[in-house]
DNA sequence: TGTATACTAGACTGACCTGTCTGTTTATTT
DNA sequence: AAATAAACAGACAGGTCAGTCTAGTATACA
């Protein structure tokens, strides 16, 4: 093995190829066909890898979450170390999200609103990013020194997952603009509460 | 003709059924045989009164928003006179809505999730309601004295969306009632900057 | 009463879907 | 070199999909 980079495993390129055919096609609109053609895999290595669709979906939405997250954190670590502006800082990611020409959307908005039912693993798999989102908010809402951390983190989240939607249905970015600023407005008045 | 309830018309009856049951299995996942069975109709007036199914999806939606947005009317007229409170209760009535057991989320939400394409007569659809929503919120802001209302509209507007996202997601009626306290703050905030 | 219109039931087409099966080839390990 | 495991291509089954077609029935209007 001469170099660092291992070679990705044709399980991971399934889930990459799921998941650029599902953010440009949706979930049910997305045929088996077209993904394992996408990742140059054949049929049985999918089933071999994932029992079913469904599993595939669920396995591609949990990695999208944690790649997600990694990548906020690290650019929320590189952006400022004032604890206020980091808080900020989501909505400027999401910004440049949406700023993007082909941006469809939040995959996990999409999927729970696919996928309807509450017991089903794929809107589990959604609801999972909620809960981890809000965790991490949380800690940057406490590392501002916040009274109640995890209210402010609710507070923020919902903005922040209504500037997606709107984007996603409006388009542009001026949502997630109009976001910011009554973000830093509800920072403000947690802490002169506070 | 005895009475003064006009029967439903056969389109009416198909827009019915389909709205309930996009609801609840969303839009590629319903099929139109399901829709003509449950409003007693044959699969030929379906066709005969919407060209396509996409056709009768756009029409389902539209219909929705005027429901909808009279919905809200007279609810708001009936909430209130104060102004402050008339744009509040736009997160009452989201939580009501969010508390029905069997909520699946926001239909125009869920269309534009499900049809990515800016371009296609769906997603167009649901950014119709979004301007609608607009106005509307931006005409309270306005009985309400604000400098700017269509500024002060966006921002609980985003709100408004983050909540009934965030419920759509998470299920329950918390991220409502956040919204509501920021929905509060934000509109003080403005009438302090005046 | 005759005629046009709206609706009905259901067969049908062709495409696409998920998932399975088969037999072959490649890669790794012993 | 032999054996084991993984992936291959592609046919196949069984089902569902949107949409069309036909032929018969009810309703309203002249």
């Amino acid at each position: 093995m001469p170099a660092q980079t291992t070679k990705p495993t044709k399980r991971d390129q399934l889930i990459d190829a799921a998941l650029e055919l599902f953010d440009a096609g949706g979930f049910h609109a997305t045929g088996i066909d077209a993904i394992i053609a996408r990742a140059g895999v054949a049929k049985m290595t999918l089933y071999k890898h994932f029992g079913s669709k469904e599993e595939l979906i669920v396995a591609a939405l949990d990695r999208q979450s944690e790649d997600a997250l990694a990548c906020m954190k690290s650019k929320i670590e590189a952006s400022s170390s004032d604890p206020e502006e980091r808080l900020l800082a989501i909505f400027d990611i999401a910004e440049k999200q949406c700023a993007d020409k082909g941006w469809r959307g939040c995959a996990f908005l999409r999927a729970s609103g696919e996928f309807g039912d509450l017991d089903c693993a794929v809107h589990a798999a959604a609801a999972n990013h909620g809960a981890r989102m809000h965790e991490f908010v949380s800690q940057l809402c406490s590392d501002a020194g916040v009274t109640n951390p995890a209210c402010l983190a609710q507070q923020l989240l919902v903005l922040h997952t209504g500037a997606i939607a709107s984007a996603q249905i409006a388009g542009g970015t001026d949502p997630v603009c109009s976001a910011r600023t009554s973000a830093r407005i509800l920072i403000d008045a947690t802490r002169a509460a506070g």
